[in-house]
DNA sequence: ATAGGTATTGTTATATTATAACGATTCTAT
DNA sequence: ATAGAATCGTTATAATATAACAATACCTAT
């Protein structure tokens, strides 16, 4: 197996089911309430959920949610790019889009002042279309 | 006093103490360092600092920086419009600075899939102008 | 100016999120 | 097979944030 990535190993026993707790979420999850569901399979302490989700992120197969503590998957598509985050303050739903000009933006805002970008946080909060059209 | 978006109240004690220790800080603070801090002034529970902040970044003269859970002054300039940070991964310096077309692909990237922006969190981490050049 | 209601603030306790330290296990190259 | 390196499990603890309620300050109408 290999990952989208071109990686050639398998995912371990744990990123296995990290990923798969990920997968069936709808919504990111917290380290605490992944390390819940996965207790009747034998993870036991924080630890070992940080430490897997630290290296599905180096696979490049899960993201940080950095304003809400919380871990999602990555989208299907291929990328380099840096995804931007749309968060819906009312049903928690998260979408990953990309746009080359918010790229390429980053890379002139942070040029113009020498700084040299590694990488970044994009996460837009707001409401989702199908809460703002459903509720008013 | 008026702050510089023309809300009438002075700032309170403890607003102000907030206020000062984050104006003499060179990069951001966290809640409990800002406490021990002001300790010595008479702030002594973790609400005391967390509700003023809270208060200052309704202000809006306080930003909240999502991924490293600290504080910062915002910069001078009145500005309604998303603010992007540059975080040094060196020295830690935060520099504020704005630019249009990002707010705006912003809302183009967020109104493409019906998703109403409310508040982002811009934050490019990577290494400033002087810790880039002085140490290659 | 003061009583009665509303806001804010202080305090205690606790919840939530994350990491350090170290021994046990597994992997890898010989 | 075995030594060294890397990873993993476990315990303990650190760092960050909030809930609940009592005490205080503050309006506002009289």
């Amino acid at each position: 197996m290999k990952n989208k990535h071109g990686s050639k190993r398998a995912l371990t026993r744990n990123q296995s089911l990290v990923f798969e707790a990920l997968r069936k979420a709808k919504n990111p999850v917290g380290a605490y309430e992944l390390l819940d569901q996965l207790r009747e399979h034998g993870l036991r302490a924080p630890l070992q959920i940080y430490r897997t989700l630290d290296q599905l992120i180096e696979l490049k197969i899960v993201h940080r949610l950095e304003s809400l503590n919380a871990w999602t998957l990555c989208c299907d598509a291929e990328h380099d790019s840096t995804p931007v985050f749309a968060i819906c303050n009312d049903c928690g739903i998260v979408t990953e889009c990309f746009d080359e000009n918010i790229s390429s933006n980053i890379q002139k805002i942070s040029k113009r002042s020498g700084f040299v970008a590694d990488r970044s946080v994009i996460e837009i909060h707001g409401r989702c279309d199908q809460c703002e059209t459903s509720q008013g």
